[in-house]
RNA sequence: GCCUUUGUAGCUCAGGGGUAGAGCACUUCCUUGGUAAGGAAGAGGUCAGGGGUUCAAUUCCCCUCAAAGGCUCCA
């Protein structure tokens, strides 16, 4: 009796059965035998050396694949609950599973500690286990039997973890000494891993919850070969550098104060210009689209949030509303500008021919952020969203939903953003209790905004249970320099809020009708931005953004005069550029620009002075030559052109 | 908010129960130098803030604030 094997390609084989992944590899060759981690089969990720069900679809799985590599990092966190049972007996196991970067296991030390001085040990101890090319043995266990071992072994983890599983369901897995109850898959054997790394420990709660007891949480991460673990690390130490708030502080753009108060980001003057000009283009961009520009105050009465329903869903959770000092009446600082939006759509009637109305502000906004939230710039207290709320009528929805999309786009192309994904969050498919707003509202909400991605040709994936509880939303996933993602721009359809503010427009059929609300910022907020800039730019911001275009650097202070005389000429052509004044040698003039990540400096001697030219040197690029001042300017001006794309 | 760790000059960091150290940055002077660090001198700190122990605390203990990593959360 042969099986029938389904190969990616569409191609079809014969296999005795029982014949395993491992032995199709074998039989297309040794060399793919030899990289197989696991297998796919019919969609679901299984070892390699299981049997083959049948007659049946598969794929194999390396160390290229993220199946693959999710395989590697899940049998490398088995590997290191073996070399920390073999460390420190006696220490209990929560779980243990692979994640983007690498796997980790959560495990009761009892009284021991451990810290970063005992990682190369756990690594040594993982790498000898390695070398013993220990197989992992899957066994069907049954509930009681998995609970004796487990009791006898004092674990009250894995034994909570059994409990929840159904007799029939439960399978070990086992390596070299350690047993370990696990669902699978793993690799074939420890062989495979041969490049470890224990990364850090951090406490984490026992299943998430704050209630239960704190366990210790070690991650690690493994390879297949040596160099690519160096990759990686050399990869983590490039993140660190371009860290945002380090990168921040030694380009001046932005500082925190503890009397002023954690996550409020002050802006220095270099980085307050830089915000300026991220605004001017965001407004020059929606100006074409028909926006237009409204201002609305930092607080707003209790009321307000009341009927938006924030202050039912975030009031405790907010800041303490603040009161007047005698008759007690309340405000908040605006955590949102789009119930001061709609206010303004109320304001007077409307009519189906004003719509779609397109409300934009630069509204900074305050929200209460659990203090070991905060982090640098990418998660404060107070930000300044790009915010801007389109009134539309229903008909108008799919086609304003495109136009933000083009703007988002647009956005990505000027800072030159590269990857990005488009990420559908409906509700989630079982709860529907968090979220307000009519179940047809919600239908069709969910469809314009999978139309409009699918007519733009956007790269999507759907999440279930990632909307906002008033709608869903399309985020805009960045992938940055370094591989991270990023959530910035972000357009939300909401049914909810127009409601709640009973807004209305004439229709032509002289009806009172209810628009469509949608909440977009392509930026985010700005401050979450910058931060994202910063590090996928590594600061070198591009040209047109950048604090300082240019630097004029004279070779000796006889030609300082000269150097002023160009800064001025080039200030009329809108060029950004000062001049290194320093009583310092022209070696050091050039360093210190290169750090400051000023894109060009321009170097004047006798030279240069005597045929009226500067010496131009790019960042990065090093001596593009002599040219006159005009002809720089010209070059600079055209750079920025053509990444403002024509705006 | 919770857990762990940390807080010494503008920055990066050393030190340690007995009046505080380095490098870089800064100021002044010398040097006028051609594509990634010229030389010298000087100034700069209530050792995060508050309380306690001690003859004596920057150092040990407690509290508060802030930061780092993680957990939970994120309109």
């Amino acid at each position: 009796m042969k099986i029938e094997v389904t190969l990616p390609d569409g191609s079809v084989r014969q296999y005795e059965e029982g014949a395993t992944a491992m032995d199709v590899a074998r039989s297309i060759s040794e060399g793919l035998a030899r990289n197989v981690l696991s297998a796919k089969v019919n969609g679901e990720v299984r070892d390699a050396e299981r049997p083959l069900p049948g007659k049946c679809e598969l794929q194999l799985l390396t160390w290229n694949d993220p199946e693959g590599r999710s395989t590697m990092w899940h049998s490398s966190a088995h590997l290191m609950a073996e070399a920390l049972e073999a460390l420190y007996p006696g220490i209990k196991f929560g779980i243990g599973p692979p994640i983007e970067h690498g796997f980790y296991y959560d495990v009761d030390l009892g009284d021991r500690v451990i810290t970063d001085k005992d990682f190369p040990a756990i690594e040594a101890k993982m790498k000898e286990l390695a070398a013993k090319k220990s197989a992992y043995v899957r066994s069907e266990v049954p509930k009681a039997e998995a609970i004796e071992y487990f009791s006898e072994k004092g674990d009250e983890y894995k034994l909570e973890l059994i409990e929840g599983l159904q007799d029939g369901e439960i399978t070990f897995y086992q390596q070299g000494d350690f047993v370990d109850l696990c669902r699978g898959p793993h690799i074939p054997d420890t062989s495979y891993i041969k490049a470890v790394k224990v990364l850090s420990i951090a406490g984490a709660y026992w299943r998430g919850d704050e209630n239960r007891k704190q366990l210790t949480r070690v991650y690690g991460i493994t390879y297949p070969k040596q160099k690519e673990l160096d990759a990686f690390l050399a990869m983590i130490e490039e993140a660190r550098k371009r860290d945002h708030r380090k990168l921040g502080r030694e380009l001046d753009l932005f500082t925190f104060s503890e009397k002023v108060g954690a996550g409020l980001p002050l802006w220095l003057p270099k980085g307050a210009a830089l915000r300026e000009r991220l605004i001017n283009f965001m407004k020059a961009a929606q100006e074409k689209d028909g926006y237009e520009q409204v201002v609305t105050p930092h607080i707003g009465g209790r009321q307000l949030y009341v009927t938006s329903g924030h202050w039912e869903k975030y009031g405790k959770d907010s800041f303490r509303p603040i009161t007047t000092p005698h008759d007690g009446e309340e405000f908040l600082l605006k955590p949102m500008n789009c119930p001061h939006h709609c206010e303004i759509y109320a304001s007077r009637p409307r009519s189906y021919k004003d719509l779609p109305l397109r409300l934009a502000e630069f509204g900074t906004v305050y929200r209460y952020e659990q203090s070991g939230e905060l982090h640098g710039l990418t998660r404060v207290r107070g930000f300044t969203q790009d915010d801007a709320h389109l009134f539309c009528r229903p008909d108008q929805v799919k086609d304003e939903f495109i136009k933000v999309i083009d703007l988002v786009l647009k956005v990505i192309k000027a800072l030159d953003l590269g990857d990005f994904e488009a990420q559908i969050s409906l509700r989630d498919k079982v709860d529907r209790s968090k979220y307000i707003g009519s179940e047809s509202n919600w239908e069709k909400a969910e469809q314009a905004i999978i139309d409009a991605a699918k007519e733009k040709g956007l790269p999507t994936v759907v999440e279930y249970g990632e909307a906002a509880f008033y709608g869903p939303k399309l985020d805009f996933m960045i992938k940055d320099a370094l591989g991270r993602k990023w959530q910035l721009g972000t357009i939300q359809v909401d049914y909810n809020l127009p409601e709640r503010f009973e807004l209305e427009y004439v229709g032509s059929d002289n009806l009172k009708h209810r628009p469509v609300m949608i909440h977009r910022a392509p930026f985010g907020s700005l401050e979450r931005f910058v931060a994202v800039l910063i590090e996928h730019h590594a600061g070198r911001f591009p040209l047109w953004l950048t604090p300082e275009q240019a630097i004029l650097l004279p070779i000796s202070d006889k030609y300082l005069d000269a150097c002023l005389d160009i800064a001025r000429s080039l200030k009329d052509s809108d060029i950004r550029a000062s001049v290194d004044e320093r009583n310092e040698k022209i070696g050091r003039k050039i360093r210190d620009a290169e750090l400051a990540r000023i894109p060009f400096m321009l170097i004047i001697g006798e030279k240069e002075a005597e045929q009226g030219t500067v010496s131009v040197r790019e960042h990065g690029q090093g001596d593009l030559g002599p040219m006159s001042p005009q002809a720089f300017a010209d070059l600079v001006n055209e750079r920025v052109k053509v990444q403002l794309g024509g705006l």
